[in-house]
RNA sequence: GGCAUCAUGGCCGAGUGGCUAGGCUCAGCUCUGCAAAAGCUGCUACAGCGGUUCGAAUCCGCUUGAUGCCUCCA
């Protein structure tokens, strides 16, 4: 009987108040959550896809547990300026102009290459992945309500919101745990800018200069939307005023996120989301990536091994498995030795799962099967936590070693929920896809290993170790591992 | 400089005020013709300095360091 939600109880670190809270939804059986997506004018960074793959599995957990999830993560193709400054340009833009080649061609072309890498990783899909450029209406709407509400200024055709007034209302700063008056005194001064009432403010609406290339007509001028704005309309229209989970990288949380409660709360008077959720920070060989320095890795690079930080490639599942041994709310650190580490360990577990078909099974059990299911599901009820349940998959995989061994025994009814609990939890929850497997010769190439595994016992059992040991090699060699068991040789591909 | 988060054994990484993950590595043993695989056994950590407590790696303070945001970089 797998589990559903009605038995289990969730606990969210909850961003907003530093706590672990229990999850209660909105609407019972029903989860709706928000991802702030890429912008597309680049290929997905790496740490990137550690996020996104963080809400992944805790999407694919809720809907294990039988819930109804609506699963938001939008695509920011547009309104993302690089610079505070009013000069400012759009990255895409930008991106555009370097390459010379239309803002639309930019946000495919990158769009494309997120949804492959994603997919490479075995995503599921959102429910819904809305982009900003198709809801320019929604976010000049929710620009009317603020300024009627008094919290938003025009200025030259720029709609910016108004912090200070704002934070006479409301607090602003209520997520990032930071104060206003500490924000003015460490503000900056930039150059000869600013139509900006305060440093604080953020804008709304922008108006575009001649030279820009992506405009909409508006109110106030033809231009286009502010940083923060299409999260709030999206969530807002898709999700509703108040919904359960917002989630998004630990950069977001300040300015972007803390923009969006005051956005939306200027227009609804009251929090927009109950559980705010980061995922922290990727880095790289205990540095922060960054392309300039050479501490940079692509993710499609992981899987050609084409990069000087890695000695060789990774597949998919292994840099899933790897990164989803680190929790959700920990800097992880990708190394290559971490990876070997993991790929050791994932190989392990996948040959386990493939040994878990071919058990011996008996009248009794030495191994608390039911106890150590509500082990694995107490572990994900504890905010995600991804290690934990995947070391006790590994007390699982320790065993079926043993029953497949003969030095322990399992029941047929265990036996079935083992299965259930090791399956639903790697390949479902986890999302892990055995990518090792070998899928279009593999009936040519066993066949084949059989014979040389066949022809290895004759010699053995004409003492020709010359012959037997060169089979293995060579073998091996080409990543066809032999293993000698109780009851004959098996093998396995790399 | 300000704010935030964090600092665990050879490495990676969980975690609770007292019983204390898991993976990888290493050593020994079982199995094996020898290996590999698998199994068993061993390796007891919590940045530094104070404090609270009967007791703290776990709570509090300070110091140091890392990472993030404030400033382009996810």
């Amino acid at each position: 009987m797998t589990p559903t939600y009605k038995s289990q109880q969730i606990k969210i670190y909850n961003s907003l108040s530093g706590e672990k809270e229990i999850f209660n939804p909105i609407n019972e059986g029903h989860v709706g959550m928000y991802v702030c997506g890429p912008t597309v004018y680049s290929n997905v960074h790496l740490g990137n896809v550690r996020t996104f793959m963080s809400f992944d599995v805790v999407f694919r957990y809720f809907k294990h547990l039988g819930y109804k999830v609506r699963y938001v993560r939008n695509i920011t193709d547009a309104g993302h300026l690089e610079n505070d400054a009013d000069a400012g340009e759009d990255r895409i833009a930008k991106k555009a102009r370097l390459e010379q080649i239309e803002p639309m061609e930019v946000v495919q072309r990158y769009t494309v290459d997120f949804h492959n890498i994603l997919n490479k990783f075995n995503f599921l899909p959102p429910s819904i992945e809305p982009t900003a450029t198709g809801h320019i209406i929604e976010q000049i709407e929710i620009i009317k309500t603020i300024i009627d509400k008094g919290l938003a200024y025009v200025v030259n055709g720029s709609v910016y919101f108004d912090v200070l007034e704002y934070n006479k209302q409301k607090k602003y700063g209520i997520l990032s745990k930071r104060n206003v008056e500490d924000l003015i005194h460490n503000t900056r001064e930039l150059d000869g800018q600013t139509d900006k009432k305060n440093p604080q403010d953020f804008a709304l609406w922008k108006k575009a200069e001649p030279q820009h290339i992506m405009r909409w007509p508006s109110p106030w001028s033809d231009g286009f939307p502010g940083w923060h704005l299409e999260c709030t309309a999206m969530s807002t229209k898709y999700l509703g005023e108040s919904f359960d989970i917002h989630g998004g990288g630990m950069d977001l949380k300040f300015p972007h996120h803390e923009c969006e409660i005051a956005q939306a709360e200027a227009c609804n008077d009251h929090a927009p989301v109950n559980y705010w959720m980061h995922a922290n920070m990727l880095i790289m060989n205990g540095k922060k990536m960054a392309k300039s320095t050479g501490n940079y890795i692509l993710p499609t690079e992981i899987f050609t091994g084409d990069n000087n930080n890695i000695s060789k490639a990774y597949s998919a599942g292994v840099a899933r498995f790897f990164m989803l041994q680190a929790h959700y709310r920990s800097i992880l650190d990708f190394t290559d030795s971490g990876l070997q580490a993991s790929e050791k360990g994932f190989n392990r577990l996948m040959e386990a799962v493939k040994n878990l078909e071919q058990l011996q099974t008996s009248n009794q059990s030495t191994f608390e099967i039911a106890t150590w299911q509500q082990k694995c599901y107490d572990a994900m009820n504890d905010d995600f936590n991804t290690p934990i349940l995947i070391a006790h998959l590994f007390d699982a995989v320790k065993y079926i070693n043993q029953v497949k061994d003969g030095s322990a025994s399992i029941t047929q009814d265990d036996l079935e929920i083992l299965k259930q609990t090791m399956n639903g939890f790697i390949f479902e929850v986890l999302g892990i896809e055995d990518t090792a497997e070998v899928s279009t010769d593999s009936n040519k190439l066993s066949g084949t290993v059989e014979l040389l595994i066949k022809l290895r016992q004759e010699a053995r059992a004409n003492k020709n170790f010359a012959l037997s040991d060169q089979i293995r090699d060579e073998l091996a060699a080409m990543g066809i591992q032999l293993q000698d068991g109780k009851e004959g040789t098996s093998f396995t591909v790399n």
